[in-house]
DNA sequence: TAGTTCTATGTTGTGCACAACATCCCGCGA
DNA sequence: TCGCGGGATGTTGTGCACAACATAGAACTA
């Protein structure tokens, strides 16, 4: 049998590896905000950043493009995809649904293993109360949607409430951030948010995923629900916005 | 204002109508199972079918996989993705939801149009009832399921339900395919298609959404059933099958 | 001055040659 | 006869040069 010379250095990766590695780079970058909703971004760029010509780049784009987070024109640019009001909705209407389905669906054997990730990411909320920084609230956000996510083996369940999500929380940032009071708006989101993980913690401590499912349905659809409300009161900030890059 | 010279001539069309082209072909061929699941594409001799060199043809192939119809190995070839049981029967689980939620969602309304249209494909049901043609079977079915899909303005509901159906119905196909009695089964399923058209365009015309979602929903689990079923008494043919190209 | 055409510039799309990779098959040796 | 090693072959992945396209701004005209 040829030596299958197993690869020594992690910087030694193969095309698929490479693949990815740049894909979820990127939509990561695009659902922290890192790259806003309207901004253009320079297939050459990237290129040069990731060390790579621009084919496999290319690739990615496509990619990113077919999940809706990008939209390439030709002569123009590659451009982050912003939202309309109308489409926003729907797509919290749908989450709603799907939430709701993970605690229905294919549900995974809950071990100790389980309980302590989600105790786990419990405490680390207790801990960063204080700090209010977005971009980490953003983060434990995205850490703790995946471990929910986790509680069906239902794939194509998991993949698509996944592609909603990144979807929604770039613009649930985006929108929140226009707000006034955005500061006090954050840190009382992060309160809810704090209670909706010990619910549903407790939930799955009890082996009822169809009360985490319920749980997360209702906390999903009133986050919905407040954003809406403070755009309102606001003045309609949740209109389609105007790019403000050049 | 610069006069946006409408294309006259359908022949010439730009780089995105081209890659649309493309895409719904190969799209239509995985489901139609003219790509059997397992066989291998050759770039280029998709390239030389379409005349143009392999890198749109590649393009096209990137956003199939991201759909989960292709899958590409570098230095293998790209390879018609078949689907485990298990995926199977999650992916059914899962389009049973969706299809009550088209009848729940963001509902479109029912004008005399919308009603012609169901009625159309009822009538023409009846007309070809005795051909019991798989492929001509496959063609109404699809396009009966775009037209019940276009009864919410979920845009991503309608998206991820499209996805999910084109995964599924050639599975069906092949699956039905390697079954005795494959004559008289799909006979059956005619039959009782027709009957769900039929429902299903009496629930329309009532302007009964939900109804119509119920029957959608109760049509789609019967029908796995009985595949199911019909499988497991011919012994197992739902398994994972051999890859009988060489 | 207002309107229009044209050119310069920048971006994505395409074609083609070559590299990386996997597999098959032939030949060799025990 | 069986195992195995290495080259031949075929496929996808990458890099690069150029074409197609869109836009902004200058230059020209009425």
């Amino acid at each position: 049998m040829p030596d299958r010379t197993e690869r020594m250095v992690p910087a030694d990766e193969g095309a698929r590896g490479r693949f990815d590695r740049i894909y979820q780079t990127l939509r990561m970058r695009i659902c922290l905000l890192d790259y806003a909703p309207g901004e253009r971004l320079r297939e050459e760029d990237l290129a040069e950043e990731f060390g790579v010509s621009r084919t496999p780049i290319r690739r990615v784009l496509v990619k990113l493009e077919a999940e809706g987070l990008l939209r390439s024109v030709h002569g123009v640019g590659t451009i982050v995809t912003d939202i309309e009001v109308e489409e926003l909705a729907q797509v919290y209407e749908l989450r709603v649904e799907l939430a709701e389905l993970v605690g229905k669906l294919s549900s995974v054997p809950i071990d100790d293993a389980l309980v302590k990730r989600f105790r786990d990411i419990r405490n680390r909320c207790d801990q960063m109360v204080r700090k209010a920084d977005p971009r980490e609230f953003a983060r434990i956000n995205m850490e703790f949607f995946h471990l929910y996510n986790s509680l069906t083996n239902n794939v194509p369940l998991r993949e698509f409430s996944e592609r909603l999500y990144y979807q929604t929380t770039r613009i649930w940032l985006k929108t929140a951030s226009r707000l006034r009071g955005y500061e006090a708006l954050l840190l009382n989101e992060f309160i809810i948010f704090q209670r909706e993980v010990v619910d549903i913690t407790e939930a799955v401590e009890n082996g009822d995923l169809a009360a985490a499912g319920h749980l997360r349905r209702a906390h999903i659809a009133m986050s919905f629900s407040r954003i809406r409300r403070a755009a309102d009161s606001a003045g309609g900030a949740l209109s389609p916005t105007p790019h403000s890059d050049g």
